[in-house]
DNA sequence: CTGAAAGCGCTTACAG
DNA sequence: CTGAAAGCGCTTACAG
């Protein structure tokens, strides 16, 4: 069934009845609209939208785009050695905070009447691509812990209204959503002073150096800092250390600190993630030392699980359906009015204080 | 750029453009494909999909369906008391499972030249709409936990070809994906009988009635009372628990263990998820109760942290990675042969066999 | 192996 | 408020 033919039976031009389907109230009389509407319904019209978008120029799809994080050459050597590591790396959404943000942004845009495209990529070239293949309307990229060369790219070429999420270039006109990692960095920090910890390990994802590749983690990292300073607490290099973001390198990392003498040990973890904290206080458990009587231990991102652990973790905890309708609602503003000029939305975190901070061990 | 504007840069027909872009090699000399390739590279022309989709009558486009578990009307109560708890049963991809079985899909179908489009839904007719909308050339359907109307609706009124994960329907010809949850139930209660547990519960998700609805959970049930009847141990109704599959349905389960008197308690609790059998060990550990020397908890699913509490949980494991394979796999040849028959592909589970089954203890 | 032409089902100025 | 017609950028028989 096609407009032609709904228009045939209801005996009106192919015109008025797609100002039906597309509710342009105002261009049809209300006797008309409900004729065509009742003929709509007999029937049960649904309008090709690939028709609509080659006519329109626009297809009501937004692209969600996650990086795939990692090269894709390498990714190759290591499907060499063991296929089913591969596949799970492919797996965009194999980690809480991408998937629970895809579903949130999915059913934010439903409503919006938008549809969701939902794609992996390695390089910046995929994103311009399916862009310019689906004419989207928006395009929203998560994690894009992909370099800078690549984003810049990406929002440079785009065609289409782009939403990153927690990425900001701020000498590109850009649409940004992000959390208050600084605030986050400082909250985490100045909890553990609180208890009187004043040396206070921060612990990054990947390399130690790495914290300067990664704006997320520099901003917490720098709000770290900056408790520190306020308690007059002197940064020192070895407290900066480096896990791959997993439950698996938060275990390496545990390990690490139990290979440790005891004077050099840090009394306090602040770890960039939840993945890494719960990793952590499982092997530093297994070591032998006791969490928070021991050792004190902050997380990030505060995912369901956090609360489970035993102890149950400390952590610090942002809204992801706030973040998700604000970088849906950005990029509606944006698709609505072209002209509107970059903005970054920056979300506050909070604190949730649990069981794995607690006071500096009597023996330090 | 179109197809037009190259075919005249390249001095052949649009047709021939057209077959160089979709590799129909067979219908274009290679000399005439290079010198057109050529062309498309100098100008990075892309080829419109929804053009394309127009004519060719199909789009390239698989459906991924995900059912909110709720009627759309009490969603509408909920989110009068509780707005974020509202939001957060919207989002279809909040739990593991899900979540990792759409990453792994979209990572199948995309180097089968496929596009995803990720949509929620209440009610059969959606998926059937989006369809129609779109002409997608498949649809996959995840956790099919509406109702089997709906499903059944879904099945027979799609115009396209569908994919059930999780559920099966002997009487309609279908294609489905599913693991074999009656092993894995007879695999999970034969752990405990092996330890020699007698007084094991079956935690179900949702009322106790509610097994006889969910396949899934009803062929774990089987698979227990197959493996109870093995040891000649006699089903008591009083050993079929409910509760909502959640960490708090968990905790529910755990407080509601710890409130019966001691010779009514169940030595071993198989759960029928890991979130509930995770939050069941929190409580029940909170509650004063050793796992596993006071009692054993094997869960269902293998979630990533289920090896990081503490004690590490004892569950049975299913290959995600392999579940999507074959959903994709089988989509792609029902795409490529409609004629195809109905299947229906079982995915064998295993234990992963860890530390919260243990020995009866002595006092029993 | 290649081309010319019709057609897929919509939307959008342009008229009235 | 409504209509007739062109056009969006492809694919697909049909010819040759």
């Amino acid at each position: 069934m096609t407009l032609k033919e709904i228009a045939r039976e209801a005996g009106v031009s192919a015109m008025t009845v797609s100002n039906v389907v597309n509710h342009n109230d105002a261009k049809v009389s209300e006797e008309t609209r409900k004729r065509v509407q009742a003929v709509i319904d007999k029937y049960g019209y649904v309008p090709n939208m690939s028709a609509r978008s080659l006519s329109a120029q626009n297809s009501r799809i937004i692209a969600l785009m996650l990086p795939i994080q990692i090269e894709e050459e390498k990714l190759q050597e290591i499907a060499q050695v063991d296929p089913a590591a591969a596949e799970s790396i492919k797996n965009t959404l194999a980690d809480y905070y991408s998937s629970a943000m895809v579903g949130y942004l999915e059913s934010k845009l439903k409503p919006m009447g938008y549809y969701t495209m939902l794609r992996s990529f390695y390089r910046a070239e995929e994103v311009l691509e399916l862009q310019r293949n689906w004419k989207v309307d928006g395009c929203i990229l998560l994690m894009p812990k992909i370099s800078d060369a690549e984003n810049r790219m990406i929002l440079t070429q785009s065609q289409c209204p782009v939403v990153l999420i927690d990425r900001f270039y701020p000498d590109l006109p850009m649409l940004s959503v992000g959390s208050d990692d600084y605030h986050g960095g400082y909250l985490a920090a100045q909890e553990c002073i609180r208890f009187g910890h004043r040396k206070i390990a921060f612990v990054s994802t990947g390399a130690p150096e790495a914290v300067h590749c990664s704006t997320i983690i520099q901003n917490r990292y720098d709000g770290y800092l900056a408790a520190l300073r306020e308690a007059s607490i002197p940064a020192e290099e070895e407290l900066l250390l480096g896990f791959h973001s997993s439950l698996s390198g938060g275990r390496s990392c545990g390990r690490y600190i139990l290979s440790l003498e005891k004077e050099k040990r840090p009394t306090a973890l602040v770890m960039a993630s939840d993945a890494l904290a719960i990793g952590a206080v499982a092997a530093l458990k297994e070591g032998g030392l006791r969490v928070p009587e021991d050792i004190s231990v902050i997380g990030y991102d505060d995912l369901p699980m956090s609360a489970l652990i035993d102890p149950p973790l400390t952590t610090i905890s942002q809204d992801l359906d706030a973040k998700a309708s604000a970088a849906a609602a950005l990029l509606k503003m944006k698709i609505d009015n072209p002209e509107m000029a970059g903005r970054q939305t920056l979300l506050d975190v909070k604190l949730a204080r649990r069981s794995t901070v607690g006071p500096v061990p009597a023996d330090f």
